[in-house]
DNA sequence: GGCTACTACTTGTCTATACAAGTGCATATC
DNA sequence: GATATGCACTTGTATAGACAAGTAGTAGCC
């Protein structure tokens, strides 16, 4: 077995001493030139272990000044969100999708204050059922900036999900969400055909690309069908 | 305005040719020592420019074949957790924290399973009711591995969240969440102050710490008074 | 006191070079 | 044909040195 790299011992060093509490948040870490004349190293060699370990949080880095322990960040957890189709997919289920709405309208007020748009502007308006084995999962609504993305309204989106679509045309720069659970309207009720009292998720997410919001849309699934897993590993791995 | 680093020029150069489509993924860039000789710089500053690339995910290379385009990960974007007292505070709201249970119990057959411990273990049992300027908007239900926590029954919830000394007790490797739209039961409904109709917002998670499951919690807050929030940017940042 | 200049130290970037280690191919050998 | 060897090329790691740029303190000057 050969040792692992210098820059790793170096790393490893540093975290032990952050882990066993030998340095606190805040404390000053010796700086790359007397921590490479410790281990026989470079000065490179300790750079490139402290810089990694500030990409990795562990570290924070001033010019000038030297180099410092991070404060832990406060508790956060992440969720992914996956698209419809292949939540369903990895489920083992069927997808379909029909849609309800597909064209090009002039934004009202609330919309076009969402995407950054002048009330009258054009926005591509779609509506779409989601479906696992026929039973109506998600009700999705979508606004669309026709300037991020001009051929929205000519995909086929029984084929392919607006979100592959947008994927590809639009990189996504920034993403805002949010999560509520409501009583669903009764239009959308007709959809997925539930309960009045049936409680529904709506995920609601605005997109940028190109610098400018690119899409708002508004996504309602029954609570009783269907749910948002996550799981999460914190930690340095790559 | 003094031009940007070398390398991050090189960098831009290989993000602009991916995001143009001049490069595709699984095509091959070209190597390290090319690169340099293009751009007039040595190996070691194409090596940062092609190193951080791949870290960003960007590019994967593979030793003595080349670096390649990565392939674009499956869509999925990413939710932030932040604990109640965060998000309360954040939002300009006044928390406090009302303990309705805190103590030892046997686990039952569907405690056990979710901890990994045997039925009849013991387990810590803790449900607390949040509030925002009195009114209750979160009431959380946990479920603590002894062996992760022993600490953590004799800790005084109305000042510290339960999460603040979990976090520092027992660092989370790992969490899942699932998030669901569900109607509250009974007893909660008196506790938050709410209609049988409300629809509620339910998050169950669980934690694992020293590769064990550490805690099973439940959270559930009416969806009237509380909505998952979070902003993801995606890239190259720092 | 308030200002500037200088110095010592830090991190940030960059070069030129070196050797190790892994891949793929052509060539030589059995 | 199958196997071994060597070569060209790649990335991974490491070195020693250089200059730029930012910080903090000190000394000197008005």
């Amino acid at each position: 077995m050969s040792p692992p790299a210098l820059y790793e011992q170096i790393k490893q060093h540093i975290v032990t001493a952050i882990d066993t509490g030998r340095l606190k948040p805040d404390d000053r870490v010796p700086s790359e030139i007397r921590l490479a004349r410790e281990f026989g190293a470079s000065r490179m060699t300790a750079n490139r272990a402290f810089k990694e370990l500030a990409e990795e949080g562990r570290l924070v880095r001033f010019q000038g000044m030297g180099t410092f322990v991070a404060r832990p960040k406060p508790e956060a957890a992440l969720l992914e969100i996956k698209s419809i189709a292949r939540e369903i997919a990895d489920w083992g289920g069927v997808h379909s999708c029909e849609v309800l709405l597909l064209a090009e309208e002039t934004a009202d007020r609330q919309v076009s204050v969402k995407l950054g748009l002048a009330p009258g502007d054009a926005v591509f308006h779609s509506i779409l059922l989601h479906r696992d084995r026929g039973v109506g999962v998600q009700y999705s609504e979508r606004y669309v900036n026709p300037a991020v993305a001009p051929g929205y309204l000519v995909q086929d989106y029984t084929r392919i999900t607006p979100s592959a679509y947008l994927l590809e045309t639009a990189p996504v720069q920034e993403a805002e969400h949010v999560i509520e659970a409501v009583r669903c309207p009764v239009h959308v009720r007709m959809h997925l055909q539930i309960g009045a009292a049936e409680p529904c998720l709506r995920l609601t997410r605005r997109t940028w690309s190109f610098d400018q919001v690119a899409t708002f849309s508004t996504m309602i699934s029954p609570g009783c069908r269907y749910q948002l897993k996550g799981t999460f590993n914190r930690g340095i791995h790559r």
